[in-house]
DNA sequence: TATTGTTATACTCTATAACTATA
DNA sequence: TATAGTTATAGAGTATAACAATA
């Protein structure tokens, strides 16, 4: 095997050191409103895709169902969301935003567009715009590997 | 504001996304060597770095002081550090790796390797080049903008 | 006095698995 | 039986702050 390995060039650490440093300024931005990243998340998926089922949702936003549960039921608390029951299957719940939910998400969006801002500022259009290509294309690549993998093809990839 | 936000474009989300696959079944395939994401990191940077402070090894590895005082505690009793005053200043706690230590990294180093390549793999060399260099210019970039925040200038970015 | 690291407390998230209620 | 969600428990990590030792 390789024994070369630089983590000055390893693309998961500058991933995770990128979105680390953006997520940590942008938590204390929003923890004064009431939001953390993990009800971000869900609100901003709330947003962008209307209600949701609560299995849905936890894929969507990589958070743990059971911690999902207990996130929701916080959140209704919170008057962010409601929790149904679904009228086609007793078993699902769906999650849908209140007014409440949607007010908040509104204040949260330019404050993770200015965020963006700043993490890209400096790069050129196209510059960003190939960040977000390649971005999207590995992460396809990801879910692939994972697959494979998953299907006991390479169980141990080293 | 600008209300065109579309998570599907958005680069944090898009990090954090492939940042957090890759990091999922790095650990996984970690874990029966007795490694979590926590002591690769601290492994990594003494392998990369050789000794270290604990409180620049905190800043380095991005995990707070607190949780890797008790890490590193955990480490030494596993015998893959040693902690030992700094000869030069009674407060410093100098940690450096032991055999074992060395030894538990460098079998996990082609594992990180198999994981960056999987990320990559389906990307041209010229793509994984812009992809790197794009990262590390984007890191300076939010680096100076925590300063600059920090520094009061912009307490509320939004 | 300031700095380095340790420890305590409370909170959040995860992992696992047992549990319920539907299907 | 299988699936959707809930709940309990234990383990990591974080945040905060009080603390001891050293500078």
């Amino acid at each position: 095997m390789k024994n070369d390995f630089d983590l000055r060039d390893y693309v998961p650490y500058l991933l995770n050191r990128a979105a680390e440093k953006i997520a940590e300024m942008f938590s204390e931005e929003v923890a004064p409103l009431g939001g953390t990243r993990q009800i971000w998340r869900v609100l901003s998926r709330l947003r962008a895709n209307g209600p949701y089922r609560l299995g849905d949702l936890a894929t969507d936003t990589s958070i743990e169902i059971s911690t999902l549960s207990r996130l929701v039921v916080t959140m209704q608390r919170k008057r962010l969301i409601v929790r149904r029951r679904s009228a086609m299957d007793g078993r699902a719940l769906t999650i849908e935003l209140t007014a409440q939910g949607r007010e908040l998400t509104e204040l949260i969006v330019p404050i993770a567009i200015a965020y963006e801002e700043a993490a890209i500022r400096g790069l050129s259009k196209a510059e960003t715009r190939e960040l977000r290509r390649i971005l999207k294309k590995m992460y396809v690549n990801l879910e692939i590997f994972a697959a494979e993998r998953a299907a006991g093809g390479l169980a141990k990839s080293a």
